[in-house]
DNA sequence: TATTGTTATACTCTATAACTATA
DNA sequence: TATAGTTATAGAGTATAACAATA
């Protein structure tokens, strides 16, 4: 009855942190993308948003390497928003080959509402742990998220 | 100086838990690509052999059930395996519509080592954390893909 | 020369629909 | 009729290379 090795390692595959983080990607993923469907937008869509709030409006690659995504990546997500009204871009008059975003009145709205529903898709998808372990979730994410990988030199 | 909501719910993008939940996974696949290399098989492809290490050898539907992941998805990588000489498929005789998955000798070694190569590679993206927030860490995310969805019926 | 935004292109992962052979 | 495996196809999401405008 050797169920897991008892150091943590797990050998049964549903119990393997690849697939577990997968799949838990995937449920966070629906959930945000039901319960943003009635704001118009997307998840990413929502995160793009986030990022513009700070006080000075970032350019689209500034924007981009917060997110982690290509600066290619980034040019489709603002077309989309701008489509929908809810961010504009302007050349920046100091660097005139950046494009400085920003939210429109309409997507400070959506933002807030859109956001609100967001944190309510977290607690959905928290749901079933404790709130301490839910804190401890996020701060262990964290931690590895900023690590420096091993046997990765720059 | 408000910093992050006390309840939990980040504002701050690089808190949110889609944000850190898509990195993550990113950066477990990036060292599980990297461990394995050597073997030459991926992740997903060492889930599948995994899988196959039951006592009676599931059909290509049943691993795909359990990973998952499409019938149709498990057809090419079983293909890959094949090839590689690491799987084989048989009719099985008593439903001739289904093939029955098995790893070969070959597909046994390479499980054996791949896979002490892949817990080696959890070790390293869990480094920052104390085996305790680990352990957690594992159990949290397994309660949490294990949850039947709020507003979800069937 | 280097950088920003852009476009075109390709590659991976995945899902859907339709086919076949079996039940 | 329903199911297992297969194939073809299409849709996301992403990355790379190349280009124009600007530094």
């Amino acid at each position: 009855m050797t169920k897991y090795p008892s150091k943590g390692l797990a050998s049964e595959p549903s119990r393997r942190l690849g697939y577990l983080l997968k799949h838990a990607q995937l449920k966070m993923a629906e959930v945000n993308a039901r319960t943003l469907a009635p704001y118009g937008i997307s998840g990413r869509e929502l995160a793009v948003m986030l990022v513009l709030t700070g006080q000075k409006p970032p350019s689209q690659q500034q924007a981009a390497h917060r997110l982690g995504i290509d600066r290619t990546t980034m040019v489709g997500l603002l077309d989309a928003l701008e489509d929908k009204g809810l961010v504009s871009r302007h050349t920046d008059a100091d660097d005139r080959r950046r494009n400085v975003v920003e939210l429109t009145d309409a997507g400070q709205d959506t933002l807030r509402r859109a956001g609100a529903a967001s944190e309510e898709a977290e607690r959905e998808f928290l749901a079933p742990l404790s709130p301490q372990a839910a804190e401890q979730l996020r701060n262990s994410l964290h931690a590895i998220v900023h690590q420096r990988l091993a046997g990765t030199d720059g």
